[in-house]
RNA sequence: GGGCUCGUAGCUCAGUUGGUUAGAGCGCGUCCCUGAUAAGGACGAGGUCACAAGUUCGAAUCUUGUCGGGCCCA
């Protein structure tokens, strides 16, 4: 039984053990940057457009949502291009033409800020144009440092010509939008209310406000009641009573501008009887507030009736030192947490009341000039004071008045202007809006009657959104939007082409827009800051009656930056001949449903009356493993460039296809690390299946492949993987995808077939028929599995494709794989029957494990080779179907041996599977260590199995 | 505080219209192989399905509430 030990390497060497050149070890930091750049020597995106030119499949349109051009890219971006970058190769494979132009949202205060940072006191000395110049400049640079960030993250699109909202024919595309707004008569000019810098006398943005606690005086005021239709009489209550309503404010300045009190409708109100300062009175508060509001302030109080708040609305009121009445209004933001639970209302000076007074039809008042002083239109002893002044002047007034029923000092956090570090104010300026409930005019795109809030909802109910609560987010954010508010008063972004005359009259017409657009695609918005107003609307422009050449002063506001990024819909899709509107796609953050979905939808449906996008995907956002935020100096914050550089983009790729986008995505450098594994596990199964093809080749050595084999199981198994993967993508679900590419790597090729296969893959002679229809079925998975992959790892794929040897026909001519279509499922499935044998043969094969791992634990049976599988069937008919697996039967549990027996149990299954320890009942063959009574039987050989010898003898 | 949303083994995910002992892969542990070898295989241990109440013969699944996250507002 011993065997020399030289024969038996003899042996080795007749073997046809696997060889391939495709490394175990991807190398992938290494290697990525180098196929990155063949990609673009030999313009990959350009040729896969004009090889799809003619598809029958058509164009298919992912519309790029624009990221800011401020700072290396971090994890959120790399998770959104790698979903848009999948989603294109996937919709790519399927035959579409696939367009894909990225683009940067360029203006806007971070950049602003930067610049006005790093210029420091400078800035005041410099012009405006001067200070976009320098933004301009940060702003490209980015556009670089990120455009180069995502390309080699293997993103593939139009990266030589992307969009940027700072290119002057995109700023001119961005007016022209504009235009069909003014057209269809949705564009005013109203007073809001907005953070105001006193200090530098300018209007300020939320990110420029840093909040401070400070300790202010707040004061308790009686506004007396006027008339008591409403509260006084229904209770019982007479003119000699002294209604009052109990307001609490911590800005008494804002008292002049006071138009209207606020009560919630829903929360429970008192009238509260007590004695103050001689006098009785009623005083109406929130019942929770009772205590808090009298408690050491009165002498005695008591409660004679309590109501809700409802009944307080259309009240009427008297100011207290303002020869003005005032209504009760209903606003559902009114708390009990604090006050009395009736708020004072200046729709000039906060952001609440304003949109009060709107939805009531109040004025927005605003008595306060831009240096903080009170305007001609308050009382006389306010005139010229600051707002900071007038504070204890009202204070004392109400006291005198009498209706001061108390004063408090409280701690609060109130906003700051961040340079001057002051507090601020709010205060009413003049802005631009588009107005969502007033009907088109009839000379627009859209058919009169329209509003744009009930277009928005309807075109959200056509729309698909994934996943479908998307839906209920936007359009609920629909319902609640107020106007949409486009202008800001900066300088980094477009400017609104407005003129005003002389009388201070608006000159906005669609021509007058058209007309400085023209103007900005020649010489870009700066010029609006350089040219004079008869330049800017050209030498042809008929000016409308009022307005004239000569007289004319320029709109010194900018548009919201998300009106520029909110018009890429027709600054790309519509500007570019080549793409098309609307896109099929588009894919964001969840972020966006208030963003850039809801700020595009808007304007195409304001332009053109049609929704921009068919469909919207949303993904969520990158927390720490236990679900929290992250925040840049958290040890779990992942360093997208860093990993990168760390592990190569593939893995990136791979690990964000392997999550569930739609909700939060834990993440930290630990979890990408560990998912190295499944990378692996999918890499060596593409390195198994190639080495044993070196030397196959379908066109003369493929086989057909019988069902009732473990090579038609896997076929099988490879047909199903096909499906599921493709509708899994088409779907976008992607984690599906990649789970179901990985278990079919793990389990069906890796522990299964590829295990099962080995013997007669290295064993018999290379042209053994059952060889080659291992080979036949390992090709067709490998080139599916490759194809599969390659929307997710681009690179791994493009490199195992290089290794494939004869590709089939269809594929012979493409350098790449990326230039391939998607592999197709068989049209013909197996019948249930078969379906039913696999899974019996499946069966057995766990319980021939089982045992095999008894038999190791018992008694030290540690190789499969060494044990025989004895299959005990009960009627012929079944023994026949199973005899026809042949050596499958060994091997699918790596025997050495199978045999049948008669079944002597008639009870149970038909079919049981018994393992036998052989190690002392037949010899081992030297060749392929199968332990089989034949070993022996061939007398040049003796050492080997009978199908060992005459391989061997062949080979000579 | 409001709108939307999420919460199943250490991790990533399955769990059909409510129906036997809740599944998979990875990781982990133990063992095997050394002809996929910085690979490969087998077996095993892990879960009060966030918590509580309710509907039901029966709930991870339906209802309500609580707790804890996330996004967007206030």
């Amino acid at each position: 039984m011993t065997t020399n030990p030289a024969e038996k390497k003899n042996y080795k060497q007749t073997l046809n053990l696997p060889q391939t050149q495709f490394p175990m070890e991807a190398k992938l930091v290494q290697n990525e940057p180098a196929r990155l750049k063949t990609w673009q020597e030999e313009h990959l995106y350009k040729r896969l457009l004009t090889a799809r030119a003619q598809s029958p499949k058509g164009k298919w349109v992912l519309h790029d949502g624009p990221p800011f051009a401020n700072g290396d890219i971090h994890m959120g971006h790399v998770i959104n291009k790698v979903l848009k970058d999948v989603i294109i190769r996937f919709r790519t494979m399927q035959g579409h033409q696939t367009p894909y132009v990225p683009g940067w949202d360029c203006h806007g205060l971070p950049i602003e800020h930067k610049i006005q940072q790093e210029l420091g006191p400078k800035l005041r000395e410099m012009s405006v144009v001067d200070v976009r110049k320098r933004c301009f400049e940060y702003a490209a640079k980015y556009v670089k440092v990120q455009s180069e960030q995502f390309q080699r993250l293997g993103i593939l699109g139009e990266w030589g010509n992307p969009y940027l909202t700072m290119k002057p024919e995109y700023e001119a595309d961005t007016l022209e939008v504009f235009a069909r707004f003014v057209e269809a008569g949705l564009v005013y000019k109203q007073l809001k209310p907005v953070p105001w810098s006193v200090s530098n006398q300018t209007a300020l943005a939320d990110a420029e406000l840093e909040y401070q606690d400070v300790t202010d005086t707040s004061i308790y005021v009686e506004f007396p009641a006027s008339g008591l239709e409403r509260v006084g009489t229904p209770f019982g209550l007479g003119p000699g009573d002294n209604l009052v309503f109990v307001v609490w404010t911590t800005t008494p300045w804002t008292l002049p501008a006071n138009l209207a009190i606020a009560v919630n409708p829903d929360v429970q109100y008192a009238l509260v009887r007590y004695h103050r300062d001689g006098v009785d009175r009623v005083g109406v508060v929130a019942a929770d507030l009772i205590e808090r509001v009298f408690k050491d302030r009165v002498s005695k109080f008591e409660t004679i009736k309590t109501f809700e708040g409802a009944q307080l609305v259309e009240a009427v009121y008297q100011h207290p030192f303002v020869d003005r009445r005032g209504k009760i209004v209903a606003a559902d933001y009114v708390t009990t947490t604090d006050g009395t639970g009736l708020v004072h209302t200046a729709p000039g000076h906060g952001e609440e009341d304003y949109e009060t007074g709107v939805r009531v039809g109040l004025d927005v008042y605003s008595p306060v000039r831009a240096d903080g002083k009170f305007d001609d239109t308050v009382s006389e002893w306010l005139r010229g004071k600051t707002v900071w002044e007038a504070n204890p002047i009202i204070t004392n007034r109400l006291r005198e008045k009498g209706v001061l029923l108390g004063e408090e000092k409280i701690t609060h956090s109130y906003p700051h202007d961040w340079r001057s570090k002051k507090p601020i104010i709010f205060r009413a300026t003049e802005q631009w809006f588009v107005a969502m409930n007033k009907p088109f005019s009839a000379g627009s795109k859209v058919s009169g009657g329209a509003t744009l809030r009930g277009l928005a909802k309807q075109a959200v109910e056509q729309t698909d959104f994934v996943p479908d609560w998307g839906k209920h987010r936007i359009g609920g954010m629909l319902d609640s939007r107020p106007d949409w508010c486009i202008s800001r008063q900066r300088a980094w972004g477009l400017p609104i082409p407005v003129f005003y005359n002389e009388a201070g009259e608006a000159l906005l017409t669609p021509q007058s827009v058209r007309a400085v657009a023209r103007h900005f695609r020649e010489r870009g918005a700066d010029s609006w800051f350089t040219d004079e107003p008869d330049e800017l609307l050209g030498a042809d422009f008929r000016y409308p009656p009022g307005f004239s050449a000569g007289k004319l002063r320029k709109e010194k506001d900018i548009f919201d930056v998300w009106f520029e990024s909110g018009s890429s819909w027709h600054a790309v899709l519509q500007c570019r001949s080549y793409l098309k509107f609307p896109a099929d796609l588009y894919l964001e953050g969840s972020d966006q449903h208030r963003g850039w979905f809801q700020l595009s939808l808007l304007p195409a449906l304001g332009a053109t009356g049609q929704a921009p996008f068919k469909q919207v995907l949303t993904h969520g956002f990158v927390v720490k493993p236990d679900g929290k935020k992250v925040s840049k100096s958290d040890p779990e914050y992942v360093t997208a460039t860093k990993e990168i550089e760390t592990h190569g983009a593939d893995l990136l790729r791979l690990w964000t296809c392997s999550v569930d986008f739609e909700g939060d995505i834990p993440t930290s450098p630990k979890v990408i690390k560990e998912f190295g594994d499944k990378y692996r596990k999918i890499r060596n199964t593409l390195r198994y299946l190639l080495s044993n093809l070196y030397d196959f080749n379908p066109a003369t050595d493929a086989q057909e492949i019988p069902p009732n084999s473990l090579d038609g199981w896997a076929l099988h198994q490879l047909d199903a993987l096909v499906r599921d993967v493709t509708e899994a993508y088409d779907k976008y679900v992607l984690h599906r995808a990649f789970r179901l590419l990985h278990d079919f790597c793990a389990v069906q090729i890796s522990a299964v077939y590829g295990n099962a296969m080995k013997d007669r893959l290295y064993c018999e002679v290379p042209n053994a028929p059952l060889r080659r229809r291992s080979q036949t079925v390992m090709h067709k998975t490998v080139v599916a599995l490759v194809k599969l992959l390659a929307p997710m790892l681009v690179f791994t794929a493009d490199e195992a494709w290089e290794h494939i040897r004869h590709k089939p026909a269809d594929d012979r001519e493409l350098q790449t794989v990326h230039m391939a279509l998607l592999p197709t499922a068989s049209d013909s499935s197996p019948t249930d029957d078969q379906l039913q044998e696999w899974k019996l043969l499946m069966e057995l094969r766990d319980s021939a494990l089982a045992q095999l791992d008894a038999l190791k634990k018992e008694v030290g049976l540690n190789k499969a080779l060494d044990a025989e599988v004895i299959y005990q069937v009960e009627d012929d008919a079944l023994r026949r179907k199973l005899e026809a697996y042949g050596v499958d039967l060994a091997d699918l549990v790596g025997a050495g041996f199978h045999s049948f027996a008669e079944k002597s149990d008639k009870a149970g299954p038909a079919v049981t599977v018994k393992v036998v320890d052989r190690r002392t009942t037949y010899q081992a063959c030297a060749r392929s260590w199968k332990r089989r009574p034949d070993v022996g039987t061939d007398a040049e050989y003796p050492d080997l199995t009978a199908r060992d010898a005459q391989a061997v003898r062949s080979l000579k």
